[in-house]
DNA sequence: GTCTATATACTGATAGAC
DNA sequence: GTCTATCAGTATATAGAC
């Protein structure tokens, strides 16, 4: 399903694809997810749990997220299915009659609220450059990470997201990352 | 077209849709478009005219850019339509199968090379905050803009996309915007 | 230049045998 | 738990009348 959705699509993307994928007829998969919405959440919950199992639980925080984060674009750099996965899913679910919208929305003020956090409890700690709007940060570097994944899927050997996101977290503190 | 690909993305918008808002029949409309990719073309062009009409021709150069750039930020927040089509196309052109992918490879890379050119002439005028990588700039401003359109699809009312961009700008540079 | 009718293919989901 | 068969809906594109 992360293969055939990442490639075509939510809207796009047929149970018949999934089924061939796995070697299942159709009927077949659709025992497991009685609906295609259904198997829309199943991935949407594996890729959560895949991501929480490489940052660890309870999450870091801190500049300790910072790292956990620069860590997590390194390896989305080598699972460029990951990558279209996030970038068609978020694009597709802006519209408010997509099954994903509500997941979304939590989703993206969820981590925003992650990083806002992280920066606020550096700040407390003298880690971030003075002045700095904790909530403000935390929106920018999430677009961020959304744009540099766009612009990585269309030429991924001019661009470098690891690479970019370090040097941007990095004007934003007062330590070594 | 611009309604009907904007809210189910180029995969999944259909000709019938396009045609019944046009009051043309399907046919109809397939006798100007005679593909749905020929109309998908269509659109993206008249959105690069309709984009670089309000940028004006010849563009403007230096820090003038990063002005118009706020500006046409400014003027997407009162067309979520225009913002919802660039954010579904762009995601659905990283694969490399769908037809605007090219399209969207070379526009990607001209938007860069204008703001990498718009960096450097700023700093041969000793505009911009000294050290600065044009290059990687050019990188993150695109991005930024991107992942903040996601954003306020998804929460119209809790992110200020022209005034993220603008604070954003502001700390690259040597001057006021 | 617009229409109706149609060809051909694919969609998600269901029914029911095994 | 897996299958085949099928339904009803939708898709792009074409043929040909007007």
């Amino acid at each position: 399903a992360v293969q055939v959705f990442s490639a075509a699509g939510f809207r796009k993307g047929s149970l018949r694809d999934v089924a061939a994928l796995t070697g299942l007829s159709q009927a077949g998969l659709l025992h497991h997810f009685p609906t295609k919405v259904s198997l829309l959440m199943a991935v949407l919950e594996w890729r959560d749990q895949d991501t929480l199992s490489r940052m660890g639980v309870p999450l870091p925080v801190g500049t300790d997220v910072l790292r956990s984060l620069v860590r997590e674009v390194e390896h989305n750099s080598r699972t460029p299915a990951l990558v279209e996965l996030h970038v068609i899913m978020s694009a597709e679910a802006t519209s408010p009659d997509h099954p994903a919208h509500a997941y979304f929305v939590r989703r993206y003020t969820a981590v925003r609220e992650l990083l806002a956090d992280c920066f606020e409890y550096a700040a407390d700690r003298g880690e971030v450059r003075p002045g700095l709007d904790a909530a403000a940060a935390a929106s920018l570097v999430t677009a961020l990470m959304d744009g540099l994944q766009i612009q990585w899927l269309l030429d991924r050997e001019g661009v470098d997201m690891a690479n970019a996101l370090r040097s941007y977290l990095q004007t934003l503190l007062a330590v070594d990352l």
